[in-house]
DNA sequence: AAATTAAAAGAGTTTTTTATCTTTTTATAA
DNA sequence: TTATAAAAAGATAAAAAACTCTTTTAATTT
């Protein structure tokens, strides 16, 4: 469904909200180790996070990564988007052409109810709610 | 979600089975040309295709490409398996190790219920029902 | 039986994705 | 104000996926 990439940016961003509150700054190397991603892949993937504003990155001796206020209501559509694009919005399983609302393919109505409800999951789970309901102590990201 | 190869097999497995009333033969340049995929390329699918028996292939003048009553009653989900291997089953969006029902992470639940619903359309949506929503006219396939 | 047709099989090539390595820039601290 | 720490940027490299070309095999038709 996504990429490795965005696999990777999701669990960084959710990585980030946990290790850094109040600012404090997450490096490189501990993205990596806590998502289990190779290093250099995981820079490349939070220079793209950053350019795009959806994590705040500080250079230098104890820089690093961390996330404001409006950061924390980036929404798993949000980091989808901004990695993988918005193919996964606009494009149908089946890959069609030309198919619509009064022209539909017979899976059509059922599988537009399941895209539905999968945008809709995506559109309102923001890192700051995934945040709050791990730290609720009732959910877990073990190995995250 | 699916590979290309795999939105190929779907698309070339109903036009086949479009095609192909009464045994017909269907030739690879026709499914080439029906679903948009290059030639040799849709060739290996059908080889594939072919060898786990989802469709019948002879070689030789007329020869080509047909389904029998069993081949009719393929489901998405034995095309995306034969294609894809089943790790869209098997893995989760998310892509976290170690997660489970004891441990869930804060999206698992409203997630799994949309997995659930994908894999009973994969399951219940055969060639054969899609081919005859197609012929009763109220569904469409256009630029298969 | 020979010629022909069409899929199967095998062997590339190209493109995209994933991953790694090196150099540069920027901020901090001594 | 120099040394250092850490991210940004740039350049390769490896692996996987998508696509192409060539040869072989198996039917059919003449
Ligand atoms: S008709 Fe709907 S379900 Fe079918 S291919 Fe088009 S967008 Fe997808
Ligand atoms: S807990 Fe469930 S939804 Fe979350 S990563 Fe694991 S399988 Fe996926």
């Amino acid at each position: 469904m996504f990429s490795k990439s965005c696999e990777y940016a999701i669990k960084a961003m959710i990585f980030v909200a946990q290790k850094s509150k109040d600012e404090a700054r997450v490096s490189l190397k501990e993205i990596a180790k806590g998502t289990d991603a190779p290093e250099h892949f995981i820079a490349k993937i939070m220079q793209e996070l950053g350019r795009k504003r959806l994590v705040q990155s500080i250079k230098g001796p104890n820089g690093g990564f961390y996330m404001t206020e409006k950061n924390l209501q980036t929404s798993i559509t949000d980091i989808v988007k901004a990695i993988d694009g918005d193919k996964l919005y606009l494009d149908c399983v089946l890959g069609l052409k030309a198919c619509s609302e009064v022209n539909p393919c017979p899976v059509h109505f059922e599988y537009k109810e399941i895209k539905r409800n999968l945008i809709k999951m995506m559109d309102t789970n923001t890192i700051g709610k995934f945040n709050e309901k791990l730290d609720s102590g009732s959910f877990f990201l073990k190995n995250l």
